[in-house]
DNA sequence: TATTGTTATACTCTATAACTATA
DNA sequence: TATAGTTATAGAGTATAACAATA
């Protein structure tokens, strides 16, 4: 550990708050040489995962609400990455969809994010990478209901 | 894990950036109800591991640049949870120190936010939290140079 | 010339409210 | 009445530059 205090260090938030902080400086890297940022890529990843999405399903699956989903979009559009058409089974809606040019962003993008994890993570046994995983999830979750 | 697409869940960097944000949301909770922030508690951490500390040193230690490190203390010595006075060693410097009233809340914050940890980490056995610890600490410090 | 603290400024992110059009 | 998208606005957090006093 660093030159950190230990009252500091012996907080877990404060531990994850670091490790977050280092693994999100070695994938914006990435990422800005792609042009993008990684709530966009966010946006790119939940897009390719399935089939069209209205715009606040792309929100939602992100954690961002509306109005600051409205801007990341219009820069993805801007950028060619994505096109919105109307939604023709809900006219209030529209369907966000991947261009040919977002899509090649996106698989370079995962490409280089997935060397950033291998970097990242290169401390650990590929035995404690599966635990630390499976620890994150499992806090993620929360405790179960009895 | 709750209804997040698998191509965010599998990045490492998204796993702590979830974990962390209930993990912060119970500390600041806690903190809430003490009349103080995260950061202010750093602060009043940081103060109570060594004697009184020059402004920059405390800025530093929470990785706090100067400009920030003025508004936090200021609002911590409005509350009179800290005192400034001139370093007699250094006319630039301020020394800044613990009042009692700042202990007793530093005391009941990391109390409450010891608290806070072991209700964080339910869901892991005692062994998996110490192994979660180990590899937090591993991935900050970075690849050994070999 | 560098350091310590301060102020002012700007820029990003986020949160809120209000509005429209559709359901 | 609720939902989908948009806009405008204000707030927190951070970063930068400039300054005065001191080293």
């Amino acid at each position: 550990m660093q030159d950190l205090p230990d009252v500091l260090t012996e907080r877990v938030a404060f531990l994850l708050q670091l490790a977050l902080a280092r693994a999100q400086a070695m994938g914006e890297r990435a990422l800005t040489a792609l042009g993008i940022s990684g709530r966009e890529y966010g946006v790119l990843a939940v897009l390719n995962a399935g089939s069209p999405s209205a715009q606040h399903h792309v929100g939602r699956a992100l954690g961002v609400d509306r109005t600051s989903t409205v801007k990341l979009l219009a820069g993805l559009e801007a950028r060619g990455l994505i096109t919105r058409s109307p939604d023709p089974a809900n006219r209030r809606a529209y369907l966000v969809t991947l261009t040919g040019t977002g899509e090649l962003v996106r698989a370079r993008a995962a490409a280089a994010l997935a060397d950033c994890d291998d970097r990242f993570l290169a401390p650990l046994a590929p035995g404690d990478r599966r635990q630390l995983r499976a620890g994150l999830q499992r806090l993620i979750d929360g405790p179960e209901p009895m």
